[in-house]
DNA sequence: TTTCAACACGAAAACGTTTTCGAAACCATA
DNA sequence: TATGGTTTCGAAAACGTTTTCGTGTTGAAA
């Protein structure tokens, strides 16, 4: 078990003074071609590899950007990472990853420990309990200490930065309308509650298009979860008191418990009821009868805000000027088998 | 956008020397009360907070782990993650993802960018590809130059090091016997190539248990799935060609396609023919019928192997010696739908 | 022989910490 | 007053780089 070695070391082992070690394994022009090749060599041999800190408390950057989700097991967060890691790798930078669990407490810890030349910049996704409390200090802050932020799918409008969203309200607009276009009238809609940013926007769209297409909104059909754990139950209660034609889930799994419990209840899926999700995981993929979905393309998004991120950390200071984009990713309503 | 606040800026603010700042702030006694009160009061005003990058120079420890899977996407994985940053968090450190894409080259990029001192140690899992090529040099350099690495789940007997797996053969077994046990007499295989480790042993388990039943072992009613793309097919031709009584897939998406070429053939599973999958990830949970499965409980691999990890980082320099565990992570056996 | 550029290299600062050691300044005791 | 022990602080080294600037040496031209 050898240790590293340093330039120091070199320097020492061939009698030359640390600079002229370092400009020699630059290729200076100021070295000549002797030593130059002697360093080299030497380098070489010893499988020289300069210390990333002291580069990066040199160059005051890490080369590392951070994400912060709130959880990793969702799909959608996983693809997103995937994206983010795809594109940074592209452009030499590597990413921390760090997980909410949806706490507040949880986000503004990330946010501090590493907001302290560890990293460059951030990208996140709010947590629940963000979102709840509409507490944001902790990334007003951090950009306030000029460190770039890009804040994607679960955002807030209180911060300025840039974001990369997909338009919810539109994608569930037109969601809506498949189902309303294939003649259904009685469309229920599980969604979660409203401080999730994301599904409020999904019921307006839902809601909107009701309206646009003249077709009565009736507070029944509608149900709002908040916690994960029971929430097969008010499905059934939905589908029971309901005689619906279709069913508008806010995401994957609201979607596939759904099928489970129309099928459970002797209604067949698509033919007496269809059910559109919303997320393109593998669930949606491998569900039987596999899910008709709105695809949001996580890769995308994830491609999308390490990009933005990126171009605001290499340009260079004296050009600097505040200036925040939001971006919207395209979405895709995926066609299978649970819609007629 | 005011930058950090270093201290050597609050030296020269309170017209101190940097060290009575530093030591002001780690409340040492060999400073005044009066003046160490000035500095934490002025620190606090100013928001200081050490430098990360500086600390990790100081301290040739970066207080952060890095962690290289073949594919974020599997549900497996990101549960390891969790598990993972859980245990790190507790402790103090940060994690750096790193996608393999199941790529050999990757992920030796993905060491040696990492091994200069950006990170303290290695939790990984092997790359098809790597496992293909039987090249481990560059684990063993990292190893070498005294970076502790902990492999996890898909691992190699030719490297040394701390490991952390289920008992893939035994799992197996069991899943098989469970099977036997039921009566069945006509159980397929659906596996992956043998390169890779897990597939191999896992096949080796089913292979163990009919032979310990005495029941012919027939060459035809296994297949070794290679690439992900056309494999339904292959499911199809062995499901038709033999009237099987059961099925045992390694994973969770050959599971649930085989459930769903069965049901496509007219056979309903349970009642003609049982499935039992392997990962207990969300397909499995969420199918219809759900999957019985083999849990790998991914949250407690990956947090053991943090803690390994951990443990072999904070033992002093002089208290160390080379002494490598190989922990076995439990399975259990999930009985859901697709099971008679 | 003197002068001057070109060449080859080294010293030192800088990035932001922590820590060791030395040195003033103060107080009390002999 | 001389001695010695505290108390309180600062200088400097160290972690491993890169880069600026200075300096000594060489060779050629005057």
């Amino acid at each position: 078990m050898r240790r590293k070695v340093t330039l120091k070391q070199i320097a020492k082992e061939l009698d030359v003074s640390i600079s002229t070690v370092s400009k020699s394994l630059r290729d200076s022009s100021e070295i000549s071609e002797d030593t130059r090749q002697k360093v080299q060599a030497f380098a070489k041999l010893y499988n020289y590899k300069p210390n990333n800190i002291a580069l990066s408390l040199k160059n005051r950057k890490s080369k590392t950007i951070c994400i912060i989700i709130p959880e990793i097991i969702h799909h959608f967060f996983a693809t997103v990472i995937s994206g983010v890691e795809h594109i940074a790798n592209e452009n030499g930078y590597n990413v921390i990853v760090c997980l909410s669990d949806e706490s507040f407490d949880k986000e503004v810890i990330n946010l501090e420990t590493l907001a302290n030349g560890s990293i460059d910049g951030f990208i996140m996704s709010l947590s629940k309990e963000t979102q709840q409390k509409r507490d944001f200090h902790h990334i007003a802050e951090v950009i306030n200490q000029g460190m770039p932020v890009v804040m994607f799918d679960r955002i807030t409008n209180d911060i300025l930065c840039d974001k990369v969203i997909i338009d919810d309200n539109l994608a569930a607009f037109n969601a809506t309308q498949y189902l309303i276009d294939k003649g259904f009238k009685k469309i229920g809609l599980i969604s979660t509650v409203d401080y999730v940013s994301v599904g409020k926007l999904r019921t307006e769209g839902y809601t909107k298009a009701l309206k646009t297409n003249d077709i009565k909104f009736d507070e029944n059909l509608i149900i709002k979860i908040e916690d994960t754990d029971n929430f097969e139950s008010q499905i059934e209660t939905l589908i029971s008191n309901n005689d619906l034609d279709a069913i508008f889930a806010v995401n994957e799994i609201f979607a596939v418990t759904a099928i489970k419990v129309a099928t459970r209840l002797g209604k067949n899926v698509p033919n007496d009821i269809s059910i559109i999700g919303f997320t393109d995981g593998i669930i949606s993929k491998y569900s039987s009868p596999s899910i008709t979905t709105v695809s949001q393309n996580g890769v995308k998004m994830g491609e999308k805000a390490a990009k933005m991120l990126i171009e605001k950390l290499e340009i260079e200071e004296e050009d600097y000027e505040e200036q925040y984009k939001t971006e919207v990713i395209e979405t895709e309503l995926v066609e299978r088998e649970s819609t007629i």
